[in-house]
DNA sequence: TCGGATTATATGTATGCACATATTCCGTCG
DNA sequence: CGACGGAATATGTGCATACATATAATCCGA
């Protein structure tokens, strides 16, 4: 039952998730701890630690002090998505990408804004929306809340060349941030942006990004119908 | 300049944000390497290594051999989307899961399964429809399609009493999975589990799940409307 | 028997070293 | 001048060791 000794942590990795695939390690189940792996594989214990880490931090183990690690009853599949830059995703579909700035003005937070960042009608914000295209076809609505005091360069950026999605990448260290994903009808003014009926059923990403004094921008992205986010498992 | 000595990577790994985040390096810009980090920050270069290897999976940084790290210009911004068994998200939210098995039949693969899979009409196939509730109210509708010659056993499974979704996560291992999130219209079937009326939009999730010998199952999740999956930056 | 203190144990982390590997740089040769 | 090949360099990885830390298990006294 010994196996071959094993070149290197990659290894390891892929002969746990082996075990816990074919069930040689059920869920529910304690798998035997670093010390004995290494020595089954012939390897540190340092590396069988980095492949365990590894796996801990994907789902397929669940790992606690002096309590072992063990193989979770109910997995929590944990999937990445990775977030580009939107002209480069439409590039990524080898589609060639569009930007059209639709609308720009400097106004207090609309109301939803306000409701989801607790924000008082004051704040002066700079309120951007934008049609992004893949080839010529509509591909998404960007509707953008900026706020000034926390980005007053944002004032004399050309936003009718760049997109603010990717000046703001540029430009602004984005610290944290939170992401919301669902479906909505079109409004009235998506569905003549997107070309799509009104009340369409739409792809929509809200994202929030803040830093240390608070909330820098707000979006809300929606896709034209038949958008697909794919994600990796 | 010299900062004092770091207590481990943890704090490395903050420090290096904070630079990047108050622009001391640049996008774009490469950033000291490891051995002169090491120095600076008083530690080893195991410690700085492990500090930069986990900003680079987050995206903050780009990192190739000889070429060194730096600062990226277009960051891809990656989120972990955290999926756990629907009784567990329902659950958390601090509502009570009910669930309905609507429709069972073993039949081949319908059309829209056949296409995305590559699968022949005579596949022997398991197909499962069920509705998810939090506190009563319909939460999500569950269209299932299983392989029966991947996993035989469901055809003794009580899906009366336990989702399919659970069932499979305790009893096949997965082994590699693909998901997509979008959104549909309601079909006349998710409406009327749903309550929803036709067309209404409906956030999508659509997952597939393979092991060696091919794929195990496929599952269209509909939520109702007003549901949003939330990620973590 | 209960509860708090103690011990044992598995993982978490840091370090110094060595060598592997990918890439860039640069000098040489045709 | 351009192609090729070797040296230089930064990261990637492995190992042995030591100590830190969380926590399960146990012991012990009231």
């Amino acid at each position: 039952m010994t196996a071959a000794p094993v070149r290197g942590w990659r290894e390891v990795l892929a002969e746990v998730r082996c075990r816990i695939d074919q069930g040689v390690w059920k869920p529910g189940e304690r798998i035997p701890n670093e010390a004995e792996l290494a020595e089954e594989f012939g390897c540190a214990r340092s590396t069988v630690n980095r492949a365990l880490r590894d796996l801990a931090g994907q789902g397929f183990l669940e790992r606690r002090r002096r309590g072992g690690t063990s193989v979770p009853l109910a997995p929590v599949r944990r999937a990445v998505l990775d977030i580009p830059v939107i002209r480069l995703e439409v590039e990524g579909m080898g589609a060639e990408h569009g930007y059209r700035l639709l609308q720009r003005e400097r106004r207090g937070p609309a109301a939803w804004i306000r409701r989801t960042h607790g924000l008082d009608p004051g704040v002066d914000m700079l309120h951007v929306r934008a049609l992004h295209s893949a080839d010529g076809r509509p591909f998404l609505h960007e509707d953008r809340w900026i706020r000034i005091d926390s980005v007053p360069e944002v004032l004399d950026a050309d936003l009718g060349s760049v997109s603010a999605n990717e000046w703001l990448v540029r430009n602004v260290p984005l610290v944290r941030g939170d992401i919301e994903l669902g479906a909505v009808a079109a409004s009235a003014v998506e569905a003549a942006a997107l070309g799509t009926s009104p009340r369409a059923a739409l792809f929509l990403v809200q994202r929030a990004t803040w830093n240390a004094r608070g909330l820098i921008t707000a979006v809300r992205l929606t896709y034209a119908p038949g958008y697909r986010m794919r994600a990796t498992l």
